[in-house]
DNA sequence: TACCAGGTCGCTG
DNA sequence: CAGCGACCTGGT
């Protein structure tokens, strides 16, 4: 049982959680707001809100600065903290090598929860794109439209904020053409409607949830599949980018085993995207 | 200078 | 319906 004591006074906690690494998780492309420090220290930003992260390089805990209530309903469930990664770790294929060396060079990460709409326009942005670069629009577009948080931070923009803004806004954010998928997008999110169709979405399978994602403009099977893995945890996602379909193409000629990984095939998916992107 | 980056769209055969 | 070129942009 993992449990969390207070720390000190002022909102720091101290965590024991293994198989957790910040930096391997801002390295793995699947978000893109968390931002190292120095000394061992990462912002993260998500939802509004802002938590400072700790964790000494090889050490087991893991400081964390933020309210206590946004620990508890917030920033543990971001971090998928009750999942545990060992069981995940130990059911590889030992005879796979490449994987195997994939993992272990991977552990540590974990297959965040995060918040649907940002992370529908993170991967909105993130097609053709590099993730320098992806992070630097993002920021962009947080600093243009995104309510001011402490320290010169934004929070990300509300679907509203975007829709209203109207096309000419999103100029001069390095978004290039995708930026009629995002006001597209806002459009769908924006007001009533568009929080049911978000909360449609987190009720879904990800059967469903793929489809229903990929009639939006902008939105396909791959981008579509991000979603579902990283913001929905639907962990049976698998999406195939231009790394995972080498890494298939040279690694598993016959075919990769979906069976042995049945049902979490997404988190599998991670490590070989995290331990390919480390290679280059 | 061409090519690539966590792809998708629209058109063609 | 499968294949293929175009596409913003910034970095090698």
């Amino acid at each position: 049982m993992i449990t969390a004591a207070e720390y000190k006074t002022g909102g720091s906690f101290a965590l024991q959680i293994p198989d957790f690494d910040i930096r391997k998780i801002m390295d793995s492309g699947q978000c893109f707001r968390i931002t190292p420090n120095g000394g061992n220290t990462f912002t993260v930003l998500s939802s509004g809100r802002l938590a400072r992260l700790k964790q000494e390089n090889g050490g087991t805990q893991l400081l964390i600065s933020c309210s206590e209530e946004d620990l508890h309903r917030y920033w543990w469930n971001y971090f998928d903290l009750s999942t545990d990664y060992a069981v995940i770790l130990a059911s590889i294929d030992p005879k796979d090598q490449y994987l195997s060396q994939a993992a272990s060079y991977g552990r540590g990460i974990r297959i965040l929860r995060q918040d649907l709409w940002e992370t529908i326009i993170s991967f909105l942005i993130s097609q053709n794109n590099n993730i320098p670069r992806i992070r630097k629009s993002i920021e962009a577009l947080c600093g243009r439209f995104g309510k001011p948080l402490e320290e010169g931070y934004h929070a990300f923009p509300t679907p509203d904020a975007i829709a209203q803004a109207g096309p000419d806004a999103l100029q001069g954010l390095g978004l290039g053409y995708r930026d009629k998928y995002i006001l597209a997008m806002a459009k769908r999110c924006a007001g009533p409607d568009g929080k049911e169709w978000l909360r449609s979405l987190e009720q879904a399978d990800c059967r469903e949830a793929m489809s229903l994602l990929t009639q939006e403009y902008g939105v396909g099977i791959k981008v579509a599949g991000c979603i579902c893995l990283f913001a929905l945890h639907h962990v049976d996602a698998f999406p195939i980018d231009t790394h995972i379909r080498q890494i298939l193409e040279k690694h598993y000629p016959e075919g990769f085993p979906f069976d042995h990984y049945q049902g979490y095939s997404g988190i599998i998916q991670q490590y070989l995207f995290y331990y390919d992107l480390a290679q280059k």
